[in-house]
RNA sequence: GCGACCGUGGCGGAACUGGUAGACGCGCAGGACUUAGGAUCCUGUGGGGCAACCCGUGGGGGUUCGAGUCCCUCCGGUCGCACCA
């Protein structure tokens, strides 16, 4: 055996990634591709401590699924890009008291150094970075157009504030009602005019779509139960005063038994229902939840608080005057912010109809302890309604009030509109001007982008007015309309609107008067495959489709699904507990990369467990893989100076097992089973080292299949193998049925249902032979033994059980 | 509280439509080579038993010739949601 170099991953990674950069192996012809394939990560939000091995295992995985493509013949498009705007750099930038516009660019750049090293096939022309002028000019753009369209409007609504921030946080920052910054600070609720995209118009097309995209099923249920559908009714009930309450209801045959009203202590028909001498406590009760941050008033004790407002409405089936209250269980932002309270058939009506002493009436009799929530029974104390079934009276009672004009059937969504003003700095300001004369005007397009000023006091003061407003030159500006004095809309929007359209940009970034050109787009978009982490299941997702779908309406976008094709990867946890910087357990790859090279690392890292899960990482294994990669190295060394007296073909079993290997590790990769694929290769190393070492025919179409999992390594030992271009020039290898299906296969023996003895036999053996040779085994007859055999089970190259 | 997913050797994890439980890797034990080994190679490795065998996929029960896989129930864990009328 001739002397094999010693494997050092520094050397070779350096080599290909220096290579690759020259040659320019990742970088697609994006105008005339063959087969496009657009193989799309989430970005990374650039923290100030670098990529952590959460990040690089996501990557590794999908960057593994893009080169095993482009191994299969695509051209494909692999870009990276930074969501850099938004809460935590501005929250960072803060407490370390440096503008964030100063920091973002050393955190990308270290996370740029962290995704070269680690040997991602990234496009880097098409890098971008959501706080770039060059960017947030078409996030402004998209603004403008959903403005122009009537999808932007806006309404006042509530926001947690921090007197000590002197600023809005967010609900997660709220803990038990406390700002997470200054646990001995209570959030309190402001009410301010905001920015709001009506998503809620596309509710029913974003749900039904769902049916028809190719995602993991437990996102779509996310988000299915995040659209909330609810299909119901609503009834109207009367005052003596002349006032409509509009209530909603899925539950339209409980009518009967709706004993009082309760609205939303929010709901603008609480001050014209208020009786005189119940006017102090309701106001008293209003300041007080008002005082309440919003997440301790959704989330807090359920302990049921309320007042009576002193007046009555009629309850339009039987006609009785029923007392209306207000109270903070009902909510003003879903259905109508009214609600018919049926104490008997509903668990909060109940709580709250037995805490204030209100009649509680059945009305659908189950069987059941009150109250009873199933819709299984019969109607009673309905009047002409009763013994009807549930469903039935559904539709009977809602087709009566329908006809006596007090009710309708109605679908609800539990989908809000998307609030996207943000009360802060760090993010790209809404491009609206208001004027006295005209309201709220759109930036004319050709004066975007509207640049965020940089400013030393970004800090908030107790103004509660945005950092942006305190700049004079900045915030005052003249209409675009009418030439009069106008000011800066002063709120930024939400980042999830920067990472709402991300992808569409990546083709198109070299292109300054457009946001993505129409042609490139028709060729990379949408997506061919996105994979990304479930905590975005809901929001990043459901807004980048409904970005996608008003632009498609609009005539921007030739598709409405942005990602027909999604999956989701698992999460790494660190000593059983999700990585965090709270829990300190957050660990950095650099080291292991450094130590043991990039490709062992990846692998490391997708042989933890299924990628799709997650795993727990912890280092013990990760010298398992270094070894394995020691092995397919020497191996490989062997090919490319075969032994004199080496002879032509494989060994049969070694020629068995690629085909083997080559159906399981093309079947695991494509369904990003990496961690079953790389144990396959595994397997295949061993047998081959086993059965006389490496030859050519053995080790190319092992190389192939490595190279999506250490592509370093691979192109290395390709060209020792004197391959002038690169192995991801080569095509995937293929594998022969036949071939691998081929040889002897063997039989367990079971007498009555235990295992007695195990056959070797040639594939597709008949009944009759399996038989005769099982009832010859010592053991197996040992256990038969005269008795009679009273059934004979046998499973084709499986099993043969005989029961007696 | 509601919903989803999951409990397999000392550890991470394999196991297609019910059909050889523990692939692959780590760790561990013994051996070889060596001045040395935390390098490399070989062998072994679920538990009990000298053995024939017996027991074993969180606990209990069921269906089946046969259950890690299906059904019921209890226990434990992870994630998501938060009064959605």
């Amino acid at each position: 055996m001739s002397s094999v170099p010693p494997y050092d991953p520094r050397a070779v990674e350096a080599k290909w990634q220096a290579r690759w950069a020259g040659d320019h192996t990742n970088e697609p012809d994006l105008d005339r591709p063959r087969r496009p394939f657009y193989n799309l990560m989430m970005f990374p939000y650039p923290s100030a401590e670098g990529l952590h091995v959460g990040n690089m295992f996501a990557f590794t995985g999908a960057d593994i699924y893009g080169r095993f493509k482009r191994l299969q013949g695509y051209d494909v498009f692999e870009p990276i890009g930074f969501d850099a705007f938004g809460i935590h750099s501005e929250n960072y930038a803060l407490q370390v008291g440096t503008n964030p516009a100063r920091l973002i660019p050393k955190n990308i750049e270290t996370f740029r150094r962290q995704l070269r090293r680690f040997g991602g096939m990234f496009d880097w022309r098409h890098e971008l970075s959501t706080t770039d002028p060059r960017y947030y000019k078409w996030t402004q753009w998209i603004f403008l157009q959903l403005f122009k369209a009537g999808l932007a409007f806006r309404k006042k609504a509530a926001v947690n504030w921090c007197p000590k921030d002197m600023s809005v946080v967010a609900n997660e920052q709220v803990i038990n009602g406390y700002c997470e910054r200054h646990p001995d600070t209570k959030v309190e609720q402001r009410f301010l005019e905001q920015w709001f995209f009506a998503i809620t118009k596309y509710a029913a097309r974003l749900l039904d779509n769902l049916d028809r995209v190719d995602w993991s099923e437990s996102t779509r249920t996310l988000q299915r139960n995040w659209i909330g559908r609810s299909e119901g009714a609503e009834l109207v009930f009367t005052t003596a005063g002349g006032a409509n309450i509009a209530v909603f209801t899925t539950r339209p045959d409980t009518v009967f038994g709706a004993t009082y009203l309760v609205l939303a202590p929010e709901h603008p028909l609480v001050d014209q229902l208020t009786a005189q001498e119940q006017r102090s406590a309701v106001n008293a009760y209003r300041r007080e939840v008002q005082a309440k941050d919003i997440v301790s008033r959704k989330v807090g004790d359920k302990a049921k608080t309320g007042v009576f407002l002193g007046s009555y409405a009629r309850n339009p089936a039987t006609e009785e005057a029923i007392p209306i209250w207000v109270a903070d269980y009902v909510l003003m932002e879903y259905g109508t912010g009214a609600i018919m309270a049926v104490p008997a058939h509903d668990r909060r009506d109940f709580e709250f109809a037995t805490q204030f002493k209100l009649p509680i009436r059945e009305v659908v009799h189950t069987g059941e302890p009150l109250p009873s929530v199933a819709e299984a029974g019969v109607l009673v104390h309905s009047g002409e309604f009763d013994g009807l079934s549930c469903p039935e009276a559904q539709r009977r009672i809602v087709g009566w009030l329908q006809a006596k004009g007090l009710g309708t059937p109605q679908v609800q969504y539990r989908l809000h509109d998307w609030c996207i003003s943000r009360q802060r700095y760090w993010g790209p300001p809404i491009p609206i001007i208001h004027c006295d004369r005209c309201g709220p005007v759109g930036v004319p397009e050709e004066d975007l982008p509207v640049e965020l000023p940089f400013i030393e006091d970004f800090r908030p003061d107790a103004s509660g007015v945005s950092p942006l407003a305190r700049h004079k030159e900045w915030y005052f500006v003249k209409c675009p309309q009418c030439g009069a004095q106008g000011r800066r809309e002063t709120d930024v929007s939400d980042t999830f609107l920067d990472s709402a359209w991300y992808f569409l940009r990546y083709p198109s970034t070299e292109f300054d008067d457009r946001p993505w050109d129409p042609a490139r787009t028709t060729t990379w978009l949408p997506v061919s495959t996105y994979i990304g982490g479930n905590e975005h299941a809901v929001l990043h997702l459901l807004y980048s489709r409904f970005v996608t779908m008003a632009l498609e309406e609009l005539g921007h976008l030739h598709f409405e699904e942005p990602f027909p094709k999604l999956r989701a990867h698992g999460l790494i946890i660190k000593d059983g507990a999700k990585m965090s910087k709270s829990r300190g357990n957050v660990v950095i790859p650099d080291a292991y990369i450094q130590k043991w090279g990039a490709d062992t690392f990846r692998m490391y890292l997708m042989f933890l467990g299924p990628f799709q899960e997650g795993g727990d990482f912890r280092d013990e294994g990760i010298t398992g893989i270094r070894r394995f990669l020691e092995k397919v190295w020497t191996l490989a060394h062997e090919a490319a100076t075969p032994a004199p007296d080496a002879g032509p073909g494989l060994p049969e079993a070694v020629q068995r097992k690629l085909h083997q290997t080559i159906r399981k590790v093309t079947a695991d990769t494509e369904s990003l089973d990496y961690n079953t694929a790389i144990a396959a290769m595994m397997e295949y190393v061993n047998l081959v080292r086993e059965q006389g070492g490496g030859s050519r025919d053995g080790v190319e179409p092992l190389l192939v299949m490595l190279a999506p999992y250490a592509p370093h390594v691979a192109e290395e030992l390709w060209s020792a193998l004197e391959h002038d271009r690169s192995v991801f020039q080569a095509s995937w290898p293929s594998y022969d049925a036949g071939l691998a299906a081929a040889g002897d296969v063997e039989i367990v023996v079971q007498v009555n249902g235990k295992v007695r003895g195990r056959l070797t036999v040639s594939r597709g053996a008949s009944e009759a032979e399996v038989v005769e040779l099982a009832l010859r085994d010592e053991s197996v007859r040992k256990f038969v033994d005269g008795k009679p055999v009273r059934k004979t089970i046998y499973v084709q190259d499986r099993l043969l059980n005989f029961v007696v």
